[in-house]
DNA sequence: CTGTTAGCGCGTTCAC
DNA sequence: GTGAACGCGCTAACAG
């Protein structure tokens, strides 16, 4: 194998000639070895490995139309609500032999169109996370490509949501089991389908079980947002608060602390998503994300479509529970 | 233009014929539209737009070897360390027309080689950070396309290497300045570069400003690891740590609160790698890390070696500084 | 079971 | 300035 030595990268054509076979040999080794001599194949990877031949994806997807790739699109990955659905929607590409393109579309929807275009002639499906983009572009894309949706609900198009107000309403219970009558919603981005979600399910268990709720306006979640609410919060004499992300109510933390007042023995909390895990003191009362399951379910969608195993216009709900730390106890 | 309605998607061919042309009149359109008549390369332009033709990404670089494609590889997507480097990488290719493959090895090196088998024929460059791979299969990879590296030191491969020695170097200046005498330094994993970068850091600015320094045991750098280990950090009578990274200080912080022991009052603490920017209470004093840079910077590198620009063996070195908040005082 | 032939869609020599 | 022919590396008929 002195001229295997010589080149950097093989070919098909190489190994078939090293292990005297004709190409098609070694193209049935890789893709349908059960219809060769075991023999035969046997020979063929192992020349195969030791030229470290890798078939070439490009070539192949010429041949076949299918590029085993897919395009993963989210808003924002350095927010902390997608790396663990980033995670899990590439390992679960993996296992089905697919390579993932990963776009951010900066919360931009011109970007995230300009991804789209140029990802489309070499993805087999879409896979868009809190997409910025309207119904018909979607639908437009759509068309195109395989096309799965998560945290946004498009009629038509596959899509896998997160219901946080199954979680939402379990902190409402847990709360009013604890005594509190007077409590605030600190309100997410205006236009998120989150938000929305969130806060009808604070203002319908308020009412299921007689709480008073002041809603605190929207504003972009961030640990500063959290910290600036805080003299509201202390004004409108609430006893507890949910928070629309686990960013804003750390802030909120923060902001308490600052002035003394002491969490939960003062005043409870309840935040979103869940991304923190128990790494605050005290740990935080929160509602699930399952971010991660939405990414798997995602991409396991996108797939079942793309092998036309599932309709066009599943709608797959993940629903959401309250996981109950150290930030929620009886008002005083 | 009956017959272009009935197809999906058109090739070369098609708009050649509907031009009157030959396929290369088509290629060059796009390509090289300086070699042809103005009036030509409008009417063909025309047809296309009318046809909806985009020329085939797959076909294209099957021609001419350029995918623009990147592969960036990361041990673990959802370690916060991460994503804003991913972020960061992402968007820098961007600029530059690239598309980005994602590939999460989750800390194993055979998955590692595994995915850069698979994407190796469908990029032009790799970029690894964080990689387990030693660095015999670094090289492997490293003579079949072009490679850069982050935060792994491999001679002869291009590579940015983030120096939090410099910004431990300043945690300890100011904690002499404080006043500490008695100081641990609680270790990350015991193969990893950067901990034992940190760990010879922090002896040899003890020395210097002549304090004792106790070596808690290494350990996989966790909250959790962070808690477990508070019980020596008061047996060995310190009066100050510094984690090897923030995870494993922000369990510290819970730790000592259990115990009553309050920061920075009667312990001062410092982290590294500032992935929780100011969300705890009391804020953390931490080392930058800088990954957001060291990802851009990653990627540049890797293209500026696709373009022959740069030497293969360019080392590019970030210093960190020291982000004082709120964990760091006077001892009693 | 395995070899032969013919494309997949495009870029790129060469001629004209 | 433009066209014809070949090849990129592989898969998919069709033979044998």
């Amino acid at each position: 194998m002195s001229e295997a030595d010589k080149k950097l990268t093989h070919t098909m054509a190489d190994v078939a000639k090293a292990a005297g076979v004709s190409k098609s040999t070694v193209s049935r080794a890789f893709t349908q070895p059960y219809r060769l001599t075991a023999e035969t194949v046997e020979r063929i990877i192992k020349i195969a490995e030791d030229f470290g031949y890798v078939p070439n994806h490009t070539a192949r997807a010429l041949s076949t139309g299918r590029h085993g790739n897919l395009a993963l699109l989210v808003s924002d990955v350095a927010n902390p609500f997608f790396p663990p659905l980033i995670r899990a929607a590439q390992m679960e590409a993996d296992t089905a032999d697919f390579c993932v393109f990963l776009g951010n579309s900066d919360e931009d929807a011109r970007q995230e169109d300009k991804l789209i275009d140029r990802f489309i002639s070499q993805v087999e499906g879409l896979l868009l996370v809190s997409s910025r983009l309207n119904a018909e572009r979607i639908q437009v894309h759509a068309r195109r490509r395989p096309l799965a949706l998560i945290n946004l609900d498009v009629p038509g198009v596959p899509r896998v949501l997160i219901d946080s107000a199954t979680g939402v309403r379990d902190a409402m219970s847990h709360l009013a089991d604890l005594g509190h009558k007077r409590i605030a919603y600190v309100s997410g981005p205006q236009n998120s389908w989150a938000n929305r979600q969130r806060r009808n399910a604070v203002r319908l268990a308020a009412r299921k079980y007689d709480m008073t709720v002041e809603i605190i306006s929207p504003a972009i979640p961030s640990y500063d947002t959290g910290r600036a609410v805080v003299p509201q919060l202390i004004e409108s004499k609430v006893t507890a608060a949910v928070a629309f992300d686990d960013l804003t109510a750390q802030g909120i933390m923060t902001g308490m602390a600052e002035r003394g007042i002491e969490i939960p023995r003062h005043f409870s909390l309840v935040g979103c998503d869940d991304v923190l895990g128990a790494a605050t003191y005290p740990s935080l009362t929160t509602v699930s994300n399952r971010s991660d399951e939405a990414g798997r379910a995602g991409v396991r969608l996108l797939l079942d479509i793309m092998d036309g195993r599932m309709a066009g216009d599943t709608r797959l709900v993940l629903d959401t529970h309250l996981v109950v730390r150290h930030t929620t106890a009886p008002p005083l």
